[in-house]
DNA sequence: GCCTTTCTGCGAACATCTTGCAATTAGTCA
DNA sequence: TGACTAATTGCAAGATGTTCGCAGAAAGGC
């Protein structure tokens, strides 16, 4: 399996744990660590919140996965490579959308240009109403 | 003092707690609740805590302030008539810039055209890195 | 197989925010 | 002005979400 690859090139050990934390992250798309854990004990019962927390914070240093502020208070858990859309929080009804990087260009071009600000466009959650809600 | 009829407007009672929050917010620019009861401890130092967060909450209900997320976990509040600039967070510094709405025009426009989602820009923060940060 | 070092599980500790309840107080009305 | 009602406060407990220290377990190198 190429996951575990992965792991050792990082110079990290290759624990269960921390490939069904991986693997779970990666099937769940996006996840707060609550349910990461939850998807890890369908297969790994005995598996403790803190060691999720632990892998999740190792596993973001070593670049395979990143987290997202969904604005609410935690944040969520994403595999790096699936990081290419921005996230569209309804605040209505709390639906998470995506959208392309692409709609974003301008505004990071504008933020570049005129603030040398470099925007991380994938970190931010994008708050507002979703279409549903609208025609409510 | 204008204060005292904002607040009645609203159909709120006018307790020294409420008008020292209100004051406090706007004195602060942005601030998250811990912030907003130290600086109403100033000169009313009983103040509770929760009593704080209440007030928080009834003055959003009532539009004169609001919160925006800037990330990390809690939220931070503005007085509503100063929201009129996105928030750059530097994910290095932590610093938090401004930046004028505009910024973002085309950007909005492109996610109300492609998927009727219509943003509210000033409730989710910019994370990325400063032009400081960069420089680095 | 053995040894070193990292990792896990566990419980406690935190930080932050919310809630229930009794006492207090603002605003209304006679 | 004084009394009454409902909103508001303070306090303490509680709910969440996250981190930390430690001892035992286990991964990877030799």
């Amino acid at each position: 399996m190429a996951e575990q690859h992965e792991l050792r090139d990082k110079g990290l050990r290759l624990t269960p744990q921390r490939e069904l934390v991986l693997s779970a992250v990666r099937a769940l798309g996006h996840a707060t660590p609550e349910e990461v854990a939850e998807k890890v004990r369908q297969t790994h019962p005995g598996i403790n919140l803190s060691t999720v927390y632990r892998n999740l914070e190792t596993l973001e240093n070593v670049g395979l996965v990143q987290h997202t502020h969904l604005g609410h208070g935690g944040a969520t858990y994403h595999a790096a490579e699936e990081l290419t859309h921005l996230h569209l929080v309804c605040g209505k009804c709390g639906s998470v959308g995506d959208a392309p990087i692409d709609v974003a260009a301008s505004f990071v071009q504008n933020l570049s240009d005129d603030y040398g600000f470099k925007t991380d466009v994938t970190h931010f959650a994008i708050y507002g109403t979703c279409a549903a809600c609208v025609d409510k």
